[in-house]
DNA sequence: CTGGGCAAGTTACCTGGAGTAGGTTACTGA
DNA sequence: TCAGTAACCTACTCCAGGTAACTTGCCCAG
């Protein structure tokens, strides 16, 4: 931890704003994963960056602003993977399990750094928990259009109080995730498809015929990777 | 908010340890819970206290340490409500159905200050992540045995992922819950409790003859409040 | 080619709050 | 009444977030 960069050499070049930025992030997105929101300083990650600290303040604004970004950009990536995901689908049963899927696999990948993300909604200031907090409502608008069409018969309350339960659910279970590697995407994912399935069944509209897809187990106990 | 402080007025008494223990501990959770942990300073907690900011660290060692100790006394008496008043049911349903509105309506008559520890588990320094993981452990453990009685067929691995499903549902409905002045804590538990009856069903040992207790709505969306 | 304009970038500082060293006061019991 | 101790305070240090005001390099109009 003594030498320079090796991604970025002495050479400090001058950068375009757009590029600055998205350097600044990644940078600080890895920090933030490494040592936690608090424990990181903005002087390591300008240092990190091969700038100085002004620099981040006249991007970002503050330390929080920072995470919000961070978040934001990260929340903005992973919305977009379950969405992609989902359009190929059919079926509700289908959407539920690709959705799922793409949103494990994606933590996953990302795991150090979005354990840190899950976990810290961390209120610094009013204002930033309510930053990160829109942004989860993003996540929980898709989820909500969902239960809609694979739960007409459900009223409005029901359908967003399981919003609700369905995100904070997934939410822990990635967190629960990263720290068993023995369990895979796939498994969190058939863990969650299972257990909703069952969840929204008094709601559900009966399938289609056999879909062409049928996702993993019915229900029985998945066996065990 | 400019007088003295009309529980404790200007006359500073000398306490024993274990009642300005307490005391701090009651105004350190009133005071995060106002202003979140960060905006919280040391300072502040002693001078409501009124006492000076040394006695914080004589008695916590840090801010962290503070804040690590309100969050287990806290959701140790969290576990000691939802405890006792399982305690007293005889079916799994009832069961669950108890021990989820105990949770609600104890994180709603905490609302303010629980909804910052819910939220908070703010990563300070790892060991302080630890420590509030643990005290979640202790939740897990309560809610895995009440599964493992509730559903003997399914494998540890499924206890163990739907213990994670149960939890982390619980937190989220529980902050979902205080924005949501209109929704009760009997509402919240019986959304949780119809949504995990379903996904606990393909485990479900068939109740005993109809309990003594049935809980509330068996399935239909429950009456709006 | 050249110099004005502007955005990228810097140094050097302020400030507030976490944390501490060392001394002081008041209750307790022999 | 006076030692001993436990509660308590004053008065600091230090670090990290944040900012004011200056400098440097790039681009292009003339």
């Amino acid at each position: 931890m003594s030498g320079a960069t090796p991604p970025h050499p002495p050479r400090r070049k001058r950068m375009s704003r757009a590029a600055r930025e998205r350097q600044m992030l990644d940078v600080a997105e890895q920090v933030f994963g490494e040592r936690g929101y608090q424990a990181t300083s903005m002087d390591e990650i300008a240092e990190r960056c091969g700038v100085s600290k002004p620099m981040l303040y006249e991007y970002f604004g503050s330390k929080d602003g920072l995470l919000v970004a961070c978040v934001s950009r990260s929340k903005a990536e992973l919305l977009d993977v379950t969405q992609k995901a989902m359009a190929g689908a059919t079926t509700p049963e289908d959407i539920l399990w690709r959705g799922m899927v793409a949103y494990f696999t994606f933590i996953d990948s990302h795991s150090k750094s979005f354990a840190m993300l899950l976990r810290e909604p961390t209120a610094e200031t009013p204002e930033t928990a309510e930053a990160i907090e829109a942004t989860r409502r993003q996540q929980s608008t898709l989820i909500a259009g969902v239960l809609a069409t694979f739960a007409p018969t459900a009223p409005a309350d029901v359908i967003e109080a399981y919003t609700q339960i369905i995100m904070g659910a997934s939410e822990r279970m990635a967190l629960w995730q990263t720290s068993r590697p023995d369990v895979s995407a796939e498994d969190a994912a058939r863990y969650m498809t299972d257990f909703c399935r069952q969840g929204l069944s008094p709601y559900l509209t009966p399938p289609p015929p056999p879909s062409s897809a049928p996702p993993p187990s019915a229900q029985a106990p998945p066996a065990r990777r």
